[in-house]
DNA sequence: TGTACATCAGTGAACGCGCGTTCACTGATGTAC
DNA sequence: TGTACATCAGTGAACGCGCGTTCACTGATGTAC
């Protein structure tokens, strides 16, 4: 970025991380109208501040970019899950404080959840195939956990997995409707609501399963 | 469509209904490449064989084209929920019964149903809302379907809401996953597999719902 | 510490290209008589 | 049925604009001695 009158204790490598960082920004925000197909390089620059060739010091091309970003939203993504699994013991309740978890990350890093949301399909095919190699490996981490629940003690590999996928679907679907919601505090709380209810549902079945 | 020697018995209307369709044959084909987003008229008017300026005869831009092709995804998606509600009678389990219509729906229409799950997010704004609204007419008719299933007698029309918004949003996942899958065999087996399952964890769940 | 040289993040001009949109047009189809 | 006129789907030239990418460059920062 060009601030020369920058505190001179930054030191070039400094710098060049800042920029690199301004454009990850600036490209994760335009992206949020019309997607990354459709961002160019050269808005992107303007965004940033920066002559549109300085683009090529930081990225080979949007594509490139997209890639970088998958990583950023997926540590956003994978914070929650840690969150969601050192919950406060105070909570009683797995769902309750699993969906509190949840909205208040989605609401905190709502750009990078929707960049998830969004490029899963939308995106150019390289970002699309990393994005599905990411949830996977959260499904598998998710199996993994559910298999030191009590209550599945029984369930082969395969139905832990099947039962993970499930759950991620309905996280991944309310994680949407929570964008949807578009931070109205009213509609938030009701797709909560909803997927507390529909948690519910879901582990009254996985708790029959097998045993019925 | 620049086709003169066409059998004169078409009408002048017939013609141009004919190019309007092969206009949203070439959107619906080539948006499947970065999306209604990324496309632009000159492409498609190209891709249909017309200069560019007809492409103004039928639509008023991309966005109002992308309308369009809402419409046309739903009648597809409408489709297949009318046979999902009318299915072979021979096919005693719901769920068996369910998830083949739902994949041969979405094997027959897959353009559709990528559009729909692509522009879901990231289309053009007027497109998403759209997308939204129709989805959640089928949630309503859906809810009203349950209804009149034995074992909800009891149930809140809330409830009912809740559990309508669960399996549509199985169903929508399910519908990517095989979107996914590409049309090969055994990853559409397999998908449709963890479906069936995860059908019957819901169907269990729900079930024992306030009776428990 | 001071000097001479290397590195390299960001600059700025230039290019050819595809874009959306305007406008006046053409000529086959349709209609009124 | 035949003729004169209206309609209108598709044409083609032209426009200004933003695009990605190339290239030679500048000058502050970093390094070797």
């Amino acid at each position: 970025m060009p601030t020369p009158d920058d505190p001179p204790t930054l030191t070039r490598v400094e710098r060049k991380e800042q920029t690199r960082q301004a454009i990850l920004a600036a490209a994760l925000a335009l992206s949020s109208e019309g997607g990354l197909s459709a961002l160019s390089l050269r808005q992107v620059a303007r965004h940033v501040g920066v002559v549109p060739t300085a683009f090529y010091r930081h990225f080979d091309s949007i594509e490139d970019l997209g890639l970088a970003l998958v990583d950023d939203a997926f540590v956003s993504l994978r914070a929650m899950l840690r969150d969601v699994r050192t919950a406060d013991p105070t909570f009683a309740d797995v769902i309750d404080s699993s969906v509190r978890v949840l909205t208040e990350h989605v609401r905190a890093q709502r750009e990078h959840f929707a960049f998830i949301a969004r490029e899963r399909f939308a995106g150019p095919a390289e970002v699309r195939t990393a994005i599905r190699h990411e949830i996977e490996l959260c499904e598998r981490e998710l199996a993994a956990d559910l298999a030191r629940f009590p209550g599945t003690e029984s369930w082969s590999r395969e139905d832990l997995q099947v039962l993970a996928n499930l759950i991620v679907g309905a996280v991944v679907s309310t994680a949407e409707d929570l964008l949807v919601a578009e931070g109205r505090r009213a509609g938030e709380d009701a797709v909560a609501a909803r997927s507390r209810t529909q948690l519910r549902m879901m582990l009254i079945g996985a708790l029959n399963w097998r045993s019925s």
